[in-house]
Formats: C-alpha cells, sequence, structure tokens
DNA sequence: TTGTAGGCGTTATCAG
DNA sequence: CTGATAACGCCTACAA
C-alpha cells in the first residue's frame, strides 16, 4: 500500500501539502499540485479510506436495515440507494437484523463508530427501530413512514394519491363497485406494515366521498389464502366490477384463475395492481395493468435525503411522497352493465 | 463516544489490559476481567470499528460487486451473503459497478483499504473483472464461475446436474422431444454470461446421450422477443412435448399463452423451469413446476468461503455446485401420444 | 503557500 | 499477567 508519506516525499513536499491536493482543502501552486499529482499517479496511490474515516471521524458508510422477511423485491430500494450513495463518496453496508435484535444491534453500528447513518426500509406505523435511532441521536432517514413525522426525513410511496388515481381512472370507465385487496400482516412481525393500512384507509375514504360502494380483503401470504381471495370475493362482493390489489400473488390468482370461474379479463372483470413489483405485469396474460411501486426513485432520494443531513446541508425535513402512475396493460375495460 | 482509554481509568487497568480482554487475546486475571467488563458495561463502550481496523489492517468488510443490470432476483443471493458476514464479524458492502467503470474501479476498494476482499456475482465465461482482481491480488469469491478455475473460490448452479435431473424427470412419464429456452444475452454487456451457454451444452450432451430429440431457443429479454417464442416453438420444434425454460419471462408466456393456441398444460405439453425466481411458481395457473435456484444458499457459501480464506484458514479452493431440486407444480404431465 | 506536529482509537510488540 | 509505547495512515490547527 503506498501511503502519503510515499507521495510526500517522491514530489519533495510534506505530507500536508499532498493532503491539501488530494481534498482540495486549501490552495496549493499550480506547480507544488502538479508534481504531486504526478507522483500521485506514478505511484498509484490511493487514499486509505479507514484512515481517512478515523481521522475525520466520518467513515462515508451508510448502513441500510434489511428487515430478515421474505417481501417483493427489495432489489429496486437497495440497487438505487447504493448507487446514489456510491456517487455521493459514500457507501452502502447491508444489515440484515432480525426483529429480535433490535434493541440492541440497532445502534450498536453507530456506536461503534462503523457508519455515519441508516437508512429504514419496511417501516411500521410505530416503529421500534425508529425509536432506538432518534434515542441514539442517529442520522436516518426512512423508505417508508412511521405515525409520528415530527422531525425525520422520509420518502414514500404516496398511496393515498396512488389509490385514489386508480379509482378515478376506473371510475372514467363506468365503474362504481370496488374490491381492494391488501396483504394481511396482522399476524406476523410485520404486524404494523404501514402500506396495506394507509391504502385501506384512502381506499375507504376515496369510496365514500365519491359515493361509490367498496368492500376490502385482506389475504395473508399463505398460498391456500391467495387461492381462495378469488372466489370470497366473487360471493362476497359480487357487485364487484373493479379489483385494485396491493398483492402481487392475489393479483396474479385474479387473473389467472378468474377465467376458470367464467369471469372474463377485462370484459367482466377490471383488474388493477398497486406498488406492484416491475416485472409482474408481463408474466400474466393478458399482462396486468399496474400502477408499480417506484422502487429505486425511492431507495435513490431516501440516500440522498440521509447524505444531505450527514454533509451538513441542513435545511428542511426530506419528506417526499411519490405516487405510482399507471402503466398500462390489457386487465382494465369497461365496466360490465 | 467512549474510548478504550477511558474504560482503562475507570476499571484502574491501561488501555492494553482492555485491548486484551476486549479482544480475548492474552490471558488476564478473572478479577481484572471482572472489573474491565464491569467498566465496559458501565460506560456502554463498544470497539471502535474504524481505529480497529486501521490499528489491525482489516476492515472486517466485504464488497459483493453488483451488476448495474436488472436481472432476476439478486435477493436471495445478497441477503444470505450479508447475513454469513455478519455471523462472522464482517459487513457487506454493496458496490455497484458499471460495465465501463470496471477496469478502474474494480480493484480501488481493495487499494484504498477500504474491504478485504471481493465477492462477484453474473459473472461470465471469460470475466475481466476476475482478471483484474487476480493482477490486484485482491482475495475474492466468485458466486457464478469464469472458464479458468485454477485456484479461485466459487459456489454456482450445478447447471449440468440440473438439467439432467429435469431431462430423466420428464423422460420418466416418456417424454423423447425436448425444447430448452434460454436466455440470449449475445447483444448485451452480460454477453458471455455463463448460466445460459452452460446449460445449452449441457442440455445438448445430455438429449445426444440419451437418443432424444433437443431443440434451443434463445430468446432476448425484450417482450416482443418473448411473446414470439411460444409460437416458434410450435411452429419449429412440433414434435415437442416437454419445454425447459431458463427464462423466467418466456416459462410465464408460456402457462399462459400455450392455452390460446389449443395446447393444453400439462396435457398436450409440459413445461418447467429451472434456476427461476423463488416466486415465479405460483404466480401461474396452473403453478408452474420450477426447479429453483438456490440463491440463498450460492450467497452464503461464497461469503463463507472468502471469510475463510481471509481468515487465514487455508485448505483447498472451495468449488461447489448446487443443483437445482424439483419443486413440484401443475405443468407436467405424460408425454402426449 | 507550505510545513510541523498532535491527534483519531486501536492493535501489537516488548519489557517488566 | 500487565503496562508503556510505537505504529496504523490521514486530517487539521497552528506556525512559518
Amino acid at each position: 500500500m503506498v501511503t502519503m508519506q510515499q507521495v510526500a516525499d517522491r514530489a519533495g513536499v510534506s505530507i500536508s501539502t499532498v493532503s491539501f491536493v488530494v481534498n482540495d482543502t486549501k490552495p496549493v501552486t499550480p506547480e507544488t499540485r502538479e508534481r504531486v499529482l504526478q507522483a500521485i499517479s506514478d505511484l498509484g496511490y490511493r487514499r486509505n479510506t479507514i484512515a481517512r474515516a478515523l481521522a475525520s471521524r466520518r467513515t462515508r458508510i451508510l448502513a441500510l436495515i434489511y428487515p430478515l422477511i421474505d417481501h417483493r423485491n427489495h432489489n429496486a430500494f437497495i440497487e438505487s440507494a447504493a448507487t446514489a450513495a456510491r456517487e455521493h463518496g459514500y457507501n452502502l453496508v447491508l444489515w440484515p437484523l432480525h426483529s429480535d435484535d433490535v434493541s440492541t444491534e440497532i445502534t450498536s453500528l453507530i456506536q461503534a463508530g462503523f457508519a455515519d447513518g441508516v437508512l429504514l426500509m419496511e417501516v411500521q406505523l410505530d416503529d421500534e427501530r425508529v425509536q432506538r435511532l432518534r434515542e441514539a441521536d442517529a442520522p436516518f432517514a426512512l423508505i417508508g413512514r412511521t405515525r409520528d413525522l415530527e422531525g425525520i426525513d422520509y420518502v414514500d410511496i404516496d398511496f393515498e394519491r396512488s389509490i385514489e388515481t386508480a379509482i378515478d381512472d376506473l371510475a372514467a370507465l363506468g365503474h362504481r363497485h370496488f374490491s381492494l385487496v391488501v396483504e394481511d400482516w396482522s399476524a406476523t412481525p410485520l404486524a404494523g406494515y404501514a402500506p396495506p393500512i394507509r391504502t385501506e384507509q384512502a381506499f375507504r375514504a376515496a369510496i365514500a366521498q365519491r359515493g361509490f360502494e367498496g368492500a376490502v380483503f385482506r389475504a395473508p401470504h399463505q398460498a391456500h389464502a391467495v387461492s381462495t381471495i378469488v372466489d370470497r370475493v366473487l360471493r362476497e362482493a359480487s357487485a364487484t366490477t373493479a379489483i385494485i390489489s396491493l398483492h402481487d400473488e392475489v393479483s396474479a390468482a385474479f387473473v389467472n384463475t378468474l377465467p376458470h370461474r367464467g369471469v372474463a379479463v377485462p370484459a367482466d372483470m377490471s383488474v388493477v395492481a398497486i406498488a406492484s413489483a416491475p416485472t409482474l405485469a408481463e408474466q400474466l396474460d393478458p399482462p396486468l395493468t399496474v400502477y408499480p411501486g417506484p422502487g429505486g426513485e425511492l431507495g435513490r432520494r431516501a440516500a440522498e435525503a440521509l447524505i444531505a443531513r450527514l454533509d451538513g446541508r441542513g435545511g428542511p425535513r426530506v419528506q417526499t411522497l411519490i405516487p405510482c402512475t399507471l402503466h398500462e396493460g390489457g386487465t382494465v375495460g369497461p365496466a360490465r352493465m
């Protein structure tokens, strides 16, 4: 490993001068700078991240708390957050965390001086981890949001607006009777997981406000629950002409199963998915009409919000909501008479 | 931040003694150890990861080179690798890398002293990154494998065995005419991506050896290519009674589209997927018969192989192949007469 | 504009 | 068994 000292020696300057040109932290005459740069490239010098972190008390590491639950495509969040971090000179480390580690471990990476800040995903309405991070005074940003949003940076899907858009798009085609299907996490560690809860509330409010009819179904992730949900909807909300689903497996089940029940899609029933995985649509026939979740956007913006905070660019809290936008498929049509 | 010195002061010992008990690196009398531990817990001391890294010349950070290509569920790899790393006291950072950064950046994280080792995924048969890592003398392990395997640690899917198993499972039901569909990456940066290449070779060999008939189709990831592949197979390999697919979108297209072509699944045509995403099966109707890719297993084993190397537990190279095993669905039946 | 020197919090080597 | 003390590589006042 080549050190600053070696560069300094070769360039005939002191170690601090090297530091100044490397970090662009103090003015240096063009000639000296040139000599230093030359020495750097001759020797193939790279400044040691760790020593730099120790001396500057800034690791430039972001920790992404990674929920150990098998759910969706976290992919897009992660990749975009990592990319954004790197573009800003940060690194993203994955910190998979079991729910029972939470209380002890959540802040240890901060206290151990390992990370400058934390990114949290799959946030619940009342999230213990957020509390811990606050107590530890650790900088953090959320992908998702808690109930209490005072003084926190977050980026989340705008479920309210997404659901209203979906309803209005369908209403324009004459639909008046809707069924919403959301995931049921109530018996799991993810019990307070916000998206289905917010979506259900927004759905009920929007339906009421417009004078439509709406039924809500909650489906767990067990395979048999998914397969029975189709019949439940047909039986318990038989007037339904449009199904809105926040549950990818269920969305697929509807498209695949309805024809076997004598219900044509979209002639007899329209089906749309909200906040779906990006690849879901084209794996179905007809391709599903979806409002895909803006995964990449969320990851990137959350990372940038956190970094802005860390870099001392104060400013107001980042509290961004991004709606899901329509990606047309073949499962929506005029309401049947 | 509470430091070792503070602990030492409170325990009435020297800083080195604290280090000895914290790292369990030299014998300490029970009484002193007790005093030190007490001081540690009183003060809530945690040893600083960065300082430790600097002094010990070991960061305990693993870099996962993350290909910026939208492909499959990398999820399982990543999560399991991160978990395994943490279980061994390492951290996994995500290092998304564009293909054009490769030559310059691939080793910088090592040379910059940031990571102890590198995990590489989506490996190509002749992979420049592997070459660079070798040149830089950086410890690494692969998820996947290159052509030349001399002296490298890797964990990969056993495509040969997986494809043979699939063929034999189908042959037991009377199938003799097979079509294989693989992804076509030839016009992309992932041109030398090994899985489709190895699978195709293994398929041809297995078919020949058993005296069966086999056709191979390559499909890019564009949506229209996917939708036309069904008709191409029906037209160009009309004797086919069983389709084996390494291409999840195509697998879905077969299950969804064949019935519209008057071909019942599985009565007229059996369909199986190899190395598929774990959730693909249940999104189709009937549920797809799959041999899912052992994503989590691969990530975990690769991380552990790298760590073993880093921790100086020498031993022979880890060169592990894991076959995909059958997960039954409803798309396989006896060959039509 | 450049150099000197004192940290940053640990680890590790040597004496005692 | 325990304690000084010198690295580790860099940053940053403070001096010159």
